[in-house]
DNA sequence: GTTGGTTTCAAACAAACGTTTGAATGCTGC
DNA sequence: GCAGCATTCAAACGTTTGTTTGAAACCAAC
């Protein structure tokens, strides 16, 4: 068949609509007449609505997935076993997901979109799921981290890849959110635009001098520093 | 009545149950029994589902605009007209939020992280409703900002602080969320800490360097800063 | 050309949704 | 005690939801 074949148009069109409408008031009857598919085509083909968004999520997070370790065994492997730079484990996985975005089709905008809205969604379904396919990036993230910072409080530096990745978020939503600070129509930058600003705040915040009770003293205290 | 009256105890449940399910999959049922109502109660005292959705946020928003203009009001008066020190303006802002959700019941906290999510919630009729609402706040704010930050772009402010709203929401969302990077949980520290470090991480964002296609030339090439 | 397995389709399913109704109840002013 | 209004209540409304069904259509293998 030249088409796509009937599974994929679905999915196509589920990833659009979920992200316009978010999870819940996007209706197997809008998916599949979008998708030119007969109703019950979703339950013989991913069992489910919930088969459906597991699915639709698998497609996108296994490559997402690939790309962020992917991106930290190579700087990795540059550091030769040495800690790496603060600004390198930010750069593999902010930058990655940033020029991932950038580089997809219109579906895995989209995506990429709904997977941010998603960290904070509060369905119990999705969340177990997400914790699940992440375990694996988060573990090798979070102690590369650590490795990169080693005289700041573990918990400072979880608390701000957490604002991090909140601030990432808002950034993959991109120009039509941030529109809602004024009618003034900022137009969606190119990509590396957008990868160059959001990367100098990021190192900004993590640069940025812990708060006070947070600082370890050091020799020269004035100048505490979390990276 | 020792008791709240009706509309009082069915927002206070909507508030909760919003937070815990979303709008959509948030039944006028669930809302009703909770609040030991009568299913109709909603229709009586709010016109039907959206109308309790924009009670309820006129309900706390309308509050927390004042505190929002408050605090700028407070420093602008302080500065005499001057342009604002950049960092006034986030602490007036940011600094409020955080410690309005702090000094909170446990509903107004519900509503906060709501207020955080609804930000880039895709249902057109609440995205109206919140453009609307704010529209004061987001016009005093971006002045004072654009104020304090003569020499940086427009653009790159509003990128900025646009980012900022992304990682406050990570911020109000709490523990919670972050848990998501790991089992070993991570408990909600007193609010004083919060605010403590989201202000810093904020700051150095703020602060930092601009991409380099955005700086503009002066004096000193090498140091340019935002703010 | 018939068979057997996969996929599509129109129709129907029970359940749940937001909303409406009309009678019952509670409360206030007289 | 009675009129008048505001509120509550159980029941039903018409839709829409996700899911199921059983027959039709397709397609390769023999």
């Amino acid at each position: 068949m030249s088409e796509l074949d009937t599974p994929e148009r679905i999915l196509d069109a589920a990833e659009r609509l979920f992200m316009a409408h978010g999870f819940e008031a996007t209706t197997l009857r809008m998916i599949t007449t979008e998708a030119k598919a007969n109703l019950a085509a979703v339950n013989y083909h991913f069992g489910g609505k919930e088969g459906l968004i597991e699915a639709l999520f698998r497609r996108r997070l296994g490559w997402l997935n690939a790309q962020w370790l992917a991106a930290l065994d190579k700087v990795e492997a540059e550091a030769g076993g040495q800690p790496l730079r603060p600004h390198q484990v930010l750069e593999a996985f902010f930058g990655t997901t940033i020029r991932t975005v950038a580089q997809c089709d219109e579906g895995g905008r989209h995506f990429m979109r709904l997977l941010g809205r998603t960290y904070t969604e509060p369905s119990a379904f999705i969340r177990r799921f997400m914790a699940r396919e992440y375990a694996e990036v988060v573990r090798r993230y979070k102690a590369a981290l650590f490795r990169a910072l080693p005289d700041a409080p573990k918990e400072e530096v979880l608390w701000r890849f957490h604002f991090m990745l909140g601030a990432m978020s808002y950034a993959i939503s991109g120009a039509d959110a941030l529109n809602v600070l004024g009618e003034d129509g900022l137009h969606d930058a190119d990509p590396e635009a957008l990868h160059a600003r959001f990367m100098s705040f990021l190192f900004g915040g993590l640069r940025a001098p812990l708060p006070e009770f947070a600082a370890k003293p050091t020799k020269k205290p004035r100048r505490t520093q979390a990276a």
